[in-house]
DNA sequence: CGTTGACTTGAGTCTATTCAAATCCTGTGG
DNA sequence: CCACAGGATTTGAATAGACTCAAGTCAACG
């Protein structure tokens, strides 16, 4: 069921990070940790794979350990007791996820999933909550992340409130320009997963998912074949998108 | 336009606390700040009355001061481009408003405005920067203080996704019901500011209030004479509600 | 007593959902 | 390499939920 954690070398032969570590150092949450710290964490630090639809922890679980991406897709959800899912965030590499629970009275307020193969650092939550309290630059750290999350939450209420489906999935396709590429004017990029999910992420069904992109494509001119997307006009489906939103276009530091 | 703020007398000739600064006192952010550094918000606060309607602050100003509630109402709220405007909260005395534009680069993520006359003490917001900079407490109460808005937006979330009008009308006379009493069985009481503002807070129409309203009347046999509330039996509407949410009822801590 | 704002109700419309069915795609066994 | 099962996606039709616009009711207030 459960697959051997190998305790990650912490360093090669040539004194590098392994090159996890080095991206788990780069996380906002670590970049500015003690080497001492840090090196608590990354002695501790597990490597997992999980293949498609592995459950890394359930909602209502005691949170034993929380999780930076690696590589691949996890998604976070709830779910009611008549059994439907809410999907809440769906992350990708460079991502810390299940790390709030330490202030949640240890506990997952939500469930977590692979969308597909994911490689994942595990690292113990009593090792952040102690580091917490006994550092103060990491408790900073932690301020400025879960920071972020609300922030990211307060939009995801505005958006769900002020706007209809297509232009959720027009907003979730600006925020996806920005994350591949630059201020390019044309932009080509693959939808990062599957089309259901982003309709569940959106909190929409996938049928009104595959209506509303229709829409879309008629009144923006984007251009959308399996997962391959083409926006020819950035600016004309930021048109189409942000009136029903309080921030201007390029609503950066929002993903 | 704007009224003179005077300072408070901290502490009368008996050197108790002025009653608004001992509210203050025992409010989460500051209950475990040592009182060397209380007294330096203590002495900078402010207090303020401001009548209905009147802005505190709007989106994306500066934020120079935060402000907790003595008495009264003040609605939180995010104003799209076209001029539509999103209740993100409405919130009563003992509660802190404006705190987490420190984390947001200095910036109100959100406006905020008096519901009905409504008695404030403001706070210079370089003074918290500074003092979760300087002292760890101050940072852990921070923390705590930003995850219980984390937890509470994540409901919302949920709720908006997964609960039809009814039922968010539901939710929040649950909630209210915690907040007023016990866990009697039968409950009264009147809702606490204009139905209109509720349907706002909830993300739905006036009108469409007043339906789901009736609606939940008929299902679960409670009784709205204007704004008095009678809840014949929590339970049976806690059923009627709670279905559709992760939470099981007495779904606590969350106000 | 008339005005105003809050609330409710009616009618019609739009959006998103549900249920069903058709297609498309992809990985797998042969 | 090909046919096929099963999931993903799309489309159609009917329905439900919420919105808009318009009009009416009610109560507080000057």
């Amino acid at each position: 069921m459960t697959q051997v954690a190998p305790q990650i070398q912490t360093k090669n032969h040539t004194g590098v990070y392994h090159p996890p570590l080095a991206a788990l150092r780069s996380h906002s949450l670590f970049a500015d940790m003690s080497d001492e710290i840090f090196s608590d964490f990354s002695h501790a630090a597990q490597e997992l794979s999980r293949s498609k639809g592995a459950i890394l922890f359930m909602q209502d679980d005691p949170a034993e350990w929380f999780y930076f991406i690696v590589s691949g897709w996890v998604k976070l959800f709830r779910e009611t007791l008549e059994g439907d899912e809410a999907v809440i965030d769906v992350m990708t590499s460079g991502h810390i996820f299940g790390e709030t629970a330490i202030l949640d009275g240890g506990i997952h307020t939500m469930g977590a999933s692979a969308v597909e193969r994911t490689v994942l650092i595990r690292l113990p939550a009593s090792l952040l909550k102690s580091a917490i309290t006994k550092s103060h630059d990491v408790a900073l750290g932690m301020l400025a992340s879960i920071s972020r999350h609300r922030r990211q939450q307060t939009q995801e209420i505005e958006n769900l409130n002020m706007q209809n489906a297509p232009q959720r999935i027009g907003c979730f396709l600006l925020r996806l320009c920005r994350t591949n590429d630059i201020e390019a004017e044309t932009t080509n990029f693959n939808l990062p997963y599957d089309k259901s999910l982003i309709a569940a992420r959106l909190g929409m069904q996938c049928e009104t998912f595959s209506r509303a992109l229709n829409k879309l494509r008629k009144q923006t001119n984007i251009d959308v074949k399996g997962a391959a997307v083409t926006i020819p006009d950035v600016a004309d489906l930021s048109e189409y998108v942000c009136g029903r939103c309080s921030n201007e276009y390029p609503c950066s530091d929002l993903h």
